[in-house]
DNA sequence: GAGTTAATTAACATACCGGTTAAATAAATC
DNA sequence: GATTTATTTAACCGGTATGTTAATTAACTC
């Protein structure tokens, strides 16, 4: 396998459990077990699962008493939707538009949200 | 290996040769041989890369004397950016403005962008 | 400290991936 | 029709992926 960031992520994400997983963190922490639950499958093989999105970076591991709760991390997704984003003039009509806004976007507002906007 | 579309797609982008393949085709038709010049690799595994990238339909082949020129074919990478999306406010700070402006593109243009804006 | 709960590691099996070389197929050219 | 050019298929190989069950580690509980 290909050890490269992009790579990996894509690996990762190309399988249906390891994104229902990821679904499922997407909603909050979670146990080894409460990912489990939903699978007909052992627990070691989910615990492996969850070893390859931490390999591409997007599952964390958390640590309390005996538990290790896993957490969700974007970061990776944000790099593939960068990477997505070379093709978007291939399918999307308004892309020129869509463009537009988002470099009217970072040209004026550098500093980020207003946070009162969250 | 998961048959299911997305995942095909996924499997497919997760090689670095496969990805580079893709961004010479997206720059237009090209033979196999065109295809296989830059890499350090035989004739038959790159036929073979293009059939990963066959099957998940992100290329499509074409017949002309002896040659089988391939096309790419965005059609995955869409499908691929829309399951992104489901994330992406995870990482998008502006989301909700994008997602507002989105929401105005939709509705004020269902008919689509004017041909003579491209 | 014995037992329970949570999770991983070990050992193993099967299948797939990505590469190779050699042979086969397909169409053009001499 | 023999040869060249383009490409695929076949046969093979080593490494890795994904699953299993059994054993181990780690921390809490009685």
């Amino acid at each position: 396998m290909s050890t490269d960031r992009l790579s990996m992520t894509l690996q990762a994400l190309a399988d249906p459990t390891r994104r229902a997983i990821l679904a499922r963190l997407a909603t909050g922490e979670a146990t080894v077990n409460e990912l489990a639950e939903p699978f007909d499958m052992s627990l070691p093989a989910v615990s492996r699962h969850l070893k390859v999105l931490e390999r591409a970076g997007l599952v964390e591991q958390g640590r309390t008493a005996q538990f290790r709760p896993r957490k969700f991390r974007p970061e990776p997704l944000r790099d593939l939707a960068g990477w997505l984003e070379n093709y978007r003039r291939f399918w999307d009509e308004s892309f020129d538009r869509l463009d537009a806004y988002l470099k009217e976007l970072q040209k004026g507002e550098k500093h980020g949200s207003d946070p009162k906007d969250r």
